[in-house]
RNA sequence: GGGCGAUUAGCUCAGUUGGUUAGAGCGCAUGCUUGACAUGCAUGAGGUCACUGGUUCGAGUCCAGUAUCGCCCA
């Protein structure tokens, strides 16, 4: 299937073949496991990735863009490693964020939920969400994700919704789910309580207000002139106080604890009571309790067993206190209560607090505390068996460092409040009877009868609430496979393998997935859960559409390329650790990119004619392989093992460098330039030129494979234009990740020199400011060992360091007889560049350069015989370590004396 | 108040069980139409690894503390 070379234009331009390789692998079918072009190896364990699904209503941005890219990555790894590879897409139905987009948009038409009603703004719904799903799958394939759409799901799925109702009744019978009256968080802006995390503490200045309350005879029964003055900063509330609460310890009240005190306005009489949580120093040591309207107060509450009156609707309204005041806003009847307060000659003063107010996530309205009967998920035991698993080393967290805030989170983990008075979710299948019996059914027509007292089905009503979003969520690695049915899929791909997520929802997806994975099946949904960091903007602040400073991924695509947005994400990246992202970097990536893409043009180009286009790719024959060509292949062998470990430790990051160090740095800086001698030394053995052309071709062909996964538009373009081996499968894709080669010591150590000859020889021509275009004549002397190498590449060291003729000297003295010019000195290799008797200027560069490089050598040479000389080091340091540290002071002891040889001439 | 992270070249960042000379990209300087690539090639300058102590033969790396910035939780 090798395209004709011909068909690569000289430069990268992704636009151009990005679609069309992404179509190719859709027709090949090779995304899903058990797909028609799938290579899967069913003998080996599955590894599954279940994608935390975006929501339905947003846009793909740059962190979607880094989430799908390490997802896919980790997914087109293994599936070249032969395993049946799951990479299962989603989208999350996101109630109350859909909802306030939604209410957004109909407020601008003049409707609103109300006007609509629960069924038409449903199908309102359905149809704003079915238009946003198709931008964000569309967007998730540019980036190159090699999902298995036709297992996609959608949390509002039939499946989703009967996992859901099967999960809630399994809860529910097992005791795990209880209804209770209970404080909630309330948003009076989206009329539903939301959970502890979607409220957000935010540092505001508001007031202390200290407010009269007149203590009443207990004789008469009359309020008398003496009053007690509270500190409050929520004076509206007062028409819901049940006590008022000192500090035991507090001298100024200890006569008044027991007495009774007359609340303004609902002329209520309350006692006095002495608490511990009093802070005597807040205000005046007195304080309101109003259980029904306040966290801390209804504890108090609960212990004194004091009345919790509701005076707030769902609006936040004053309610049902018989005061002028029901009927206005909070705020409102804050002011009223305030004038009123201080015409009574009651408000004693005021002063500005420093607080913290929590507001909605979504709606930045002050959240209020309020008593509501609800549906609460019991999450101790379940929270218990997350974190035996975590402990135990059943799943890992990575990076380590954030079980510690997991430890910390699920061991101080509240009952889980689920309902929600929304309505785009799943309705909680509950029912209650006339006498308010609640019967939970999995079925979606609902109990034929209240199994508390029989009534009949007619005569139940449904719970209009519906779940939390977090709850179908945490059934997502199982209810996508089928669960609660046993299917195939649940069988082969639960547990899953691992989790990618930001760590910003840890608590809200991963704990969920946890706790619920375990309790319903019985194992935890993977075995690693592996934690992203978010991209800010070059700054480092948060990307956002306020800011205006988002980077647009399809954008960047369109520019770029899928593989330079994909490879400049994951390059600078961190596991848990957040990234400045800019321009910059995708252009750094663009342009790796393009020179692997001209280095795969020149191989291509340079095919030996004895070589047919269509020829299988093979091994070169070991018996014609010269040292440049031991030495790719061993860096070649050298860079697999690395990114394999890299892999295995999930260094992504750590996987890019290696590959852009070894494809960029050694394949194209001197693999290829080493071997462009040779291939177009006409006078040569076909054998010969052969080899080296395969040599190329195999090492091309290894790094084409590893770089497919963080690239893979690029990798499988270039590779469809190189030889296959025979037994090959048609697309990179499903090709097998390469095996680990053999080093080759010896080739690597006397290349090695050689370049180094070629860097020093190159540096020497540099500084002493020749013309670079001139051939000079180049006098070398080595080792004898790295003499076979320098005559088996003398054309190409001739070439790179411009120097002809090259001349070899067997011996030092016989180098220094011969020549004079630029002294040259690189550890086994010396070198003389003929400059010319009269070339003064050269001389003198020459020697201030010798004198730096003895200066330096000086340095390390001192501290190479300093460590030697501490006992302690020889003594208790490793003995590699110390023989490498005498090697190494051997070394420098001859450059420093050669230098030094060199400048006395 | 508790916890976590960051601090390494002008900028953005790597540095994986402590071990030769601390690396990369961008930027900067100098020079190159080198028959794959100017989205390039060659060469170079640039660092007291935030600070103070400690452990160790040896610390960017481990420990304690300090400072600045950021995040999470209460």
């Amino acid at each position: 299937m090798t395209e004709p070379t011909g068909t690569l234009a000289k430069a990268y331009v992704p636009a151009e073949f990005e679609h069309e390789v992404y179509e190719r692998w859709l027709a090949a079918d090779v995304f899903a496991p058990d797909g028609a072009g799938s290579t899967a190896d069913w003998s080996l364990p599955t590894f599954t990735i279940i994608q935390p699904p975006p929501n339905v209503t947003g846009s793909l941005h740059l962190g979607h863009a880094q989430r799908t890219t390490v997802e896919d990555l980790m997914i087109r790894h293994a599936r070249m490693t032969g395993r049946p590879a799951l990479f299962l897409p989603g989208l999350d139905h996101a109630s109350i964020a859909a909802q306030f987009v939604l209410d957004k948009i109909l407020a601008g038409e003049g409707e609103s939920r109300a006007s609509l009603g629960r069924e038409r703004y449903l199908e309102r719904m359905r149809a704003f969400v079915e238009a946003t799903r198709t931008q964000i799958l569309s967007q998730q394939r540019r980036v190159g994700g090699s999902c298995d759409w036709g297992r996609l799901r959608f949390t509002m799925d039939e499946t989703s919704s009967r996992a859901v109702r099967e999960a809630f009744l399994r809860l529910y019978r097992k005791g795990l789910a209880y209804r209770a009256e209970a404080l909630v968080n309330w948003c009076p802006g989206c009329r539903t309580s939301v959970s502890d995390l979607e409220v957000i503490p935010t540092p505001e200045t508001g007031t202390i207000w200290r407010i009269r309350y007149h203590l009443v005879d207990e004789a008469t029964g009359q309020p008398e002139a003496a009053s007690v003055t509270v500190a409050t900063t929520r004076p509206e509330t007062l028409l819901g106080d049940t006590a008022v609460a000192v500090h035991p310890g507090d001298r100024r009240y200890a006569k008044l604890v027991g007495r009774r005190v007359r609340i303004p306005f609902v002329e209520r009489d309350v006692p006095i009571i002495a608490d511990e949580v009093v802070d005597p120093a807040f205000g005046t040591g007195a304080v309101k309790i109003t259980p029904a309207h306040d966290h801390d107060d209804h504890a108090t509450g609960k212990r004194h067993d004091l009345a919790m009156p509701t005076v707030l609707d769902d609006a936040a309204h004053v309610a049902n206190t018989g005061t002028p005041y029901d009927g206005m806003e909070r705020y409102r009847a804050r002011s009223a209560i305030l004038e009123d307060l201080a015409g009574a000659g009651d408000l004693e003063g005021e002063q500005a607090h420093e607080m913290v107010i929590g507001r909605c996530q979504r709606s930045s309205d002050a959240v209020e505390p309020r008593l509501k009967t609800q549906w609460f998920i019991r999450t101790a035991p379940l929270a218990a068996a997350a974190l035996e698993a975590t402990r135990g080393g059943r799943t890992a967290i990575l990076p380590e460092r954030f079980e510690k805030t997991w430890e910390h989170w699920m061991t101080t983990i509240r009952d889980w409040n689920v309902s929600r008075q929304l309505w785009w979710g799943h309705r909680i299948p509950a029912w209650y009877c006339p006498d308010g019996h609640a019967t939970v059914s999995a079925e979606v027509a609902g109990p034929a009868a209240c199994e508390v007292c029989g009534a009949e089905a007619v005569k139940l009503t449904q719970d209009p609430d519906i779940f939390d979003t977090w709850f179908s969520s945490g059934l997502w690695p199982f209810s996508t496979l089928g669960w609660p049915d046993q299917t195939e899929d649940l069988g082969r791909f639960y547990p899953g393998s691992v989790m990618e997520t930001g760590y910003d929802i840890i608590f809200f997806w991963v704990a969920r997935m946890m706790m619920l994975g375990i309790e319903l099946l019985g194992e935890a949904p993977f075995h690693t859960v592996y934690l992203s960091g978010l991209i800010r903007d070059p700054y480092g602040q948060k990307m956002s559409k306020t800011k205006g400073n988002v980077v647009d991924p399809l954008g960047t695509i369109d520019e770029h390329g899928a593989d330079a947005l994909r490879f400049g994400l994951v390059h600078g990246a961190t596991p848990g650790n957040d990234q400045r992202f800019g321009m910059a970097k995708v252009e750094n990536a663009r342009n790796f990119a393009n020179k692997l893409w001209n280095a795969t043009r020149f191989v291509l180009g340079a095919r030996p004619a004895s070589i047919p286009a269509d020829a299988h790719r093979r091994a070169p024959d070991p018996d014609r392989l010269g040292p440049a060509e031991r030495w790719v292949r061993s860096r070649a062998a050298a860079t697999v093992a690395a990114v394999d470990k890299a892999m295995a430790d999930y260094a992504f990051g750590e996987v890019t460098r290696l590959l852009y160090d070894a494809i960029w740095g050694e394949y194209c800086d001197w693999g290829i330039e080493l071997a462009k001698v040779r291939l177009a030394d006409a006078t040569l053995d076909d054998a010969d030129r052969e080899a080296t052309w395969w040599t190329l071709v195999e090492a091309l062909d290894t790094y084409l494979r590893l770089l497919h996964p963080v690239m893979p538009f690029i990798t499988e373009r270039l590779w469809a234009s190189t030889p296959h081996a025979a037994d090959d499968p048609a697309l990179l894709i499903v090709a097998r990740w390469p095996g680990v080669g053999e080093r080759d010591e010896t080739a690597e150590a006397e290349v090695g020199a050689l370049v180094e000859l070629v860097r020093a020889v190159r540096n020497a021509r540099s500084d002493a400011r020749l013309e670079p275009a001139a051939w000079l004549p180049l006098d070398v002397f080595v080792e004898p060992s790295l003499a076979p190498s320098l005559e088996a590449l003398r054309p190409a060291i001739e070439r790179l360091s411009h120097g002809r003729p090259l001349r070899r000297h067997e011996t030092l003295e016989a180098l220094h007889a011969a020549a004079s010019g630029l002294a040259v000195i690189a550890g086994p290799a010396e070198a003389i560049v003929g400059t010319g008797v009269a070339d003064a200027s050269a001389a003198t560069a020459d020697r201030a350069r010798l004198e730096k490089e003895l200066a330096d050598a000086e340095r390390l040479w001192d501290a190479a015989r300093g460590r030697l000389a501490n006992e302690a080091f020889t003594a208790r340091a490793p003995a590699a370590i110390v023989d490498g540290a005498r090697a190494r002071e051997a070394e420098l002891a001859e450059q420093v004396a050669r230098i030094r040889e060199r400048l006395a001439r």
